[in-house]
DNA sequence: GATAAACTATATAGAGTTGGTAGAGATATG
DNA sequence: CATATCTCTACCAACTCTATATAGTTTATC
């Protein structure tokens, strides 16, 4: 499971997203420069987000994209399976995309299956249970390790 | 982490090789015809595992491959990273080929990152532990799920 | 030492994927 | 209706993956 850019440039926009939340929709102009993304490949990144039903868009004046899911509620593994697939190695391995692999002999008795099919889920297990709300969280916690205001200077940019 | 080919290919050859690491080298030809794998493309796998220390080759007639350490030796992890790079899903959650991301403003407090290094230490975790020994043991465990004999006629090939 | 078996090395090619751009179209607002 | 903004389709260059081709080099054996 290799994260895209496409994947890590999606993450970064709905972190944003989450916050900017209650203030109304942002533009894809203003994301992709505040956080220095190509524009019009952000473009097809927000529209597949919004297809799949984790942004709400407006269009015309006044327009752009605004998280339609409370952060909470957004899976960290929603987002990487968006993009990236399934989260398991082979598709043998594949919880809900399972398909066997194009030459195996028999599936039930492969063992390496069971091999990958334990690094799915650990997989699933860490990606599942992580949101953007927990990704939000833990940016705002390595910048502010224990409340500390002059540490705030070093991080900047 | 997506397995390629290569891996898979690798890893079924491996499997053979262990079984038959006893009985002297074993041809490339053979190992192809018999695993049903392209024979030119199997050539460049076994030599990169030969270079890599895992097999050991004896050239000339009578020659071929055969395992150079013992299976229980062999790491899948080892033989994953050798054809497909790095276990972790980003450069800069790696232990062993750190790089920080082609765009990232600050690695120390990027969330993202920590999240993806749970993930790479859950892999590496599971195929770190597992040997082509293993492998080759849950195979066996898989044919013969409780040492009946009938059960084998339904798995041929 | 001729011969054939077998590994070694480099180059190449086609298919598919990834990252990114272009431009016209649809729609909401004032 | 003018403008701002998202939507959609097409396109493209670079890269990776899988696989093949071709030309060696080494070694065992007769």
């Amino acid at each position: 499971m290799k994260l895209s850019q496409k994947t890590k440039y999606a993450l970064r926009a709905l972190q944003v997203l989450a916050r900017e939340r209650e203030r109304g929709p942002v533009q894809i102009a203003t994301l992709a420069e505040r956080e220095d993304m190509p524009r019009k490949f952000l473009e097809h990144i927000l529209l597949e987000l919004n297809n799949h039903g984790i942004l709400q868009s407006k269009r015309g004046k006044g327009g752009g994209y605004q998280l339609r899911k409370r952060p909470e509620d957004v899976r960290l593994s929603e987002v990487v399976r968006l993009f990236d697939g399934p989260l398991a190695p082979t598709p043998c391995a594949s919880e809900r995309a399972f398909r066997p692999c194009e030459d195996c002999k028999d599936v039930d008795t492969c063992a390496l299956r069971g091999v990958m099919r334990e690094v799915r889920d650990a997989t699933a297990r860490i990606l599942d249970n992580l949101t953007l709300a927990d990704l939000n969280q833990r940016a705002d916690a390595a910048v502010l390790p224990s409340g500390t205001a002059a540490r705030r200077a070093t991080v900047g940019r």
